[in-house]
DNA sequence: ACCGCGCCGATTGTTGACAATCATACGAGC
DNA sequence: GCTCGTATGATTGTCAACAATCGGCGCGGT
């Protein structure tokens, strides 16, 4: 074979990860709505596990801080009040600052390439006019960002952040700008990265961000 | 009686969330050094508990990212090269760096209070001498610094990092600064927030986190 | 009518047993 | 002598049953 180092262990998730993986999705998209409560047996027989596995997978999400666990009662899906959906704007802003400065220091051609994927679908989305599509895109281009970092730990935060990011959209009538401003929104980012332009940048993402908060506040 | 307002809802921790906080003293003090198998039996015997809540507790490590997962084999805790040390003070550079934020642009005064207590603590622990307490000082410095900012994420976030920052200094044979150098360096910031000069505090988290990622460097 | 009490179904918490997989040691074959 | 195949013990993954707790209902008392 030409390349041997491309050889990767093969990936095996445990059963806990990928029920895990299901549940964040469902609980991300609404699918569970803030406040339900998750009853194991019925989760159990839907997944087609006994319901030790399944509560694995529901510590994880708790530790992720998803579910709020109470004894003895179950397991409930986190309200969102306006505190929470600050929190998570500016979390998300000190995660994805940083990430923004590493890439200005790091790679900068490998993030403006990624990126630049990461922009042409959220186009595709913006143009098919399809909301949940555009809220992929735009959640895939943020996830994009910080991968580019190379610091696998704001990956993980980040990863955490975006899923609380999209049930605010979710429960918060999902109060989303116009797709031509979403798709422009972003496509400065990627110019001020590829112009090597930090400054501009970090105040492009501080923006983002604040403007974000403001947008979802009357609730 | 005077205040009803105090009262909390009695503190109902579930097992695993008992047994994680255990695991991850454990981890974070080097009990159990990176790398090492953490066998269920053995643990759940030690806990007094059967294998169930104790591989809830696990999972709930694996998602934190102490704990790493090889499917029929085992969790193994995670080792920390040169590249992970850098990961971590960045990650916690961008936590703590917004966490000074709102903290100049929240309530600065409570702030103050709280961080001269942690201080204080840290002064008696480097009075004593004992590396070991003027570690746990420290980390509690840091961990109310995220505290007062009042965002749980950026909180919970923090939390794991100084397990992870506490594993290097442990793996890394400890190379800590000088006693009077510790207090100065966390004096100086508890006077720039008191100051309210936020440039000053940024600057000086900022160069606290990177002459930590040099001084670990010749590992 | 209202409050307290106790019963009952339902759900969560925990356990021990069973099945599947892995790591190691041993022996056969080349 | 080395490699490959196999048996074995140990560990993980999964399950179904048991115990404990919760929420709601009805009953009796005041």
């Amino acid at each position: 074979m030409s390349e041997l180092g491309e050889l990767e262990p093969v990936a095996r998730q445990s059963t806990a990860e990928l029920i895990a993986d299901q549940l964040r999705s469902a609980i991300m998209y609404g699918v569970f709505a803030p406040g339900t409560q998750l009853a194991e047996a019925e989760l159990a027989a839907r997944f087609e596990v006994s319901r030790g596995p399944l509560r694995e997978a529901m510590q994880r999400l708790v530790q992720e801080g998803l579910l709020r666990g109470e004894r003895h009662r179950g397991l409930f899906v986190i309200d969102l009040d306006e505190q929470d959906v600050a929190d998570i704007y500016l979390a998300r802003l000190a995660i994805e600052r940083m990430a923004c400065e590493l890439i200005m220091h790091g790679n900068r051609g490998e993030a403006v390439a990624h990126l630049t994927e990461a922009l042409t679908e959220l186009v595709t989305a913006a143009e098919s006019g399809d909301r949940h599509a555009m809220s992929d895109a735009d959640q895939a281009f943020h996830l994009a960002l910080v991968t580019c970092s190379g610091n696998s730990r704001l990956e993980r935060m980040a990863q955490t952040l975006l899923v609380e990011t999209r049930m605010c959209l979710a429960a918060l009538q999902d109060h989303y700008p116009r797709p031509q401003d979403l798709v422009a929104e972003h496509r400065i980012l990627v110019d001020a990265i590829a112009d090597g332009d930090e400054e501009r940048l970090l105040g492009l993402i501080e923006s983002h961000m604040r403007d974000s908060i403001v947008r979802l506040r009357p609730a």
